[in-house]
DNA sequence: GCAAAATCATATGTCAGACAATTAAATGTC
DNA sequence: GACATTTAATTGTCTGACATATGATTTTGC
């Protein structure tokens, strides 16, 4: 664990390093304790700001958390899943959004990820499982739901879907891909009658994953995938022609 | 963008969410420039070192990257995929190793998200994703091969099967779950016979690939998962056997 | 007049020392 | 022995300063 003291410029970035790739290698175990503030700067020959930036950085990507008071410091954090999806979620989020990842490619990868997962989750559905989905289908069939609720309510039906393949390492995969996904459905304004289409869908899911029937889960998701991109589609199309015609008319 | 003045600590955890969520909101623009540190530390009422801190959280999730000098400053980061590839292995390969994941459950993961992209593999493959491949598989016949060189040429072989769908969201997926894995694949002692095999799944897999066969290279993907589940349990087996014998030997 | 060099202004990077706030452990008291 | 008090260790924050990098400006030289 060590910096290069000649290096220009970025100390709090090498030592950040160092100390991560201490614990990425196992050389620190989790829970436990770091030197002190005190004692890193002094081993490190640098001044305490400096090693607290580096364990902000640290802080950042849940690898460490700190601790006020006696005994306490910085602790190699033990990283959970729900830490792991926060990250992950934030990431992939902002890739979609900066990178203008086109809806029909961020749609295909989720119901690709989504595919994989059914024939587990066929499998391996427990009925809290079948009882979520069934409620948020149910929850979506409300009139009065906003769009915005609306695709809460489809995150979640899908989230459900995902964790019913009893797999926590899938879930953190795909639960990054699906929610980072809402921003660019909140896009999209749903009829009453896709709304319709799409808890029919999603009825017929809940039904073949109860039957335990994995090709008709991966059929319907299918269907859901392409029917989707259909309605992204006719949504964009009437939106850049109302966007033409009022082009002067901006707020 | 303000922060709550009266609560009793972590001002920069709170001047860091302040600033990210301005970022995930968009309302910062990728390569907008954000107000110098002496700026928002006057704006936030804090000192320099608490906003700098807020800073360094931020750039250590690659959502600002800084600039020394004249018209420097933080800017807001347009995020790369190879950033977030970064950052999504980092957090996979510490989720796994931090929470005991088991190998079945790890290779599930794997090769379900695998098995996910190869219908789009098998339709949208081009030869430099086929070249590369077959170098791989070649490379992993050799005689005089590592078991650590082996692991970082199947890791390849994959991300070329993976990158071969042509949907750089699958491929950012993707790409942590399989490198995620390596560090519990390098556990693994490969004999003769174990490579053998699998290099013949491997050309098997390239094979149907070119003939854009998906449904063979769904079944040699899952002849893939279960040889490797058997060689890892083998291998841990005779490991447990091997320590129960050995067990006042250690090192 | 114009180009090269020196200077300046601005910003981040780093340092030193200090005080505040928090918390566990040691100490004292009944 | 149980409870209250003190103490020490540690993080959180502040102030002020200097070092360093870099674009912009001015000066210089021709």
């Amino acid at each position: 664990m060590k910096i290069d003291p000649d290096s220009p410029a970025d100390l709090s970035a090498q030592i950040a390093s160092a100390i991560r790739e201490a614990i990425v290698d196992g050389e620190l175990r989790v829970d436990e304790r770091l030197p002190s503030e005190a004692e890193l700067s002094e081993q490190f020959g640098v001044s305490r700001p400096t090693v607290r930036e580096a364990l902000k950085r640290l802080g950042a990507q849940s690898l460490i958390r700190t601790q006020r008071g006696a005994s306490g410091g910085a602790f190699v954090n033990k990283l959970t899943y729900s830490e792991a999806y926060g990250q992950q979620i934030t990431t992939s989020t902002l890739l979609l959004s900066m990178n203008a990842v086109s809806f029909p490619t961020a749609c295909e990868a989720r119901y690709a990820l989504e595919r994989a997962c059914a024939p587990l989750s066929a499998e391996r559905r427990t009925p809290d499982h079948l009882a979520i989905m069934r409620a948020e289908a149910h929850k979506q069939s409300q009139p009065g739901l906003s769009d915005e609720a609306f695709c809460a309510s489809d995150v979640a039906f899908h989230r459900a879907l995902v964790d019913a393949a009893g797999n926590p390492v899938l879930s953190y995969q795909l639960a990054g891909a699906v929610e980072a996904m809402q921003p660019l459905m909140n896009m999209i304004t749903f009829t009453a009658r896709s709304r319709e289409k799409i808890v029919a869908l999603h009825s017929g899911i809940a039904d073949a994953l109860e039957a335990q029937d994995a090709d008709t889960v991966d059929g319907l998701l299918e269907d859901l995938a392409t029917y989707t991109n259909e309605l992204a589609q006719s949504v964009f199309e009437e939106r850049s022609k109302a966007h033409k015609s009022n082009s002067d008319a901006g707020a």
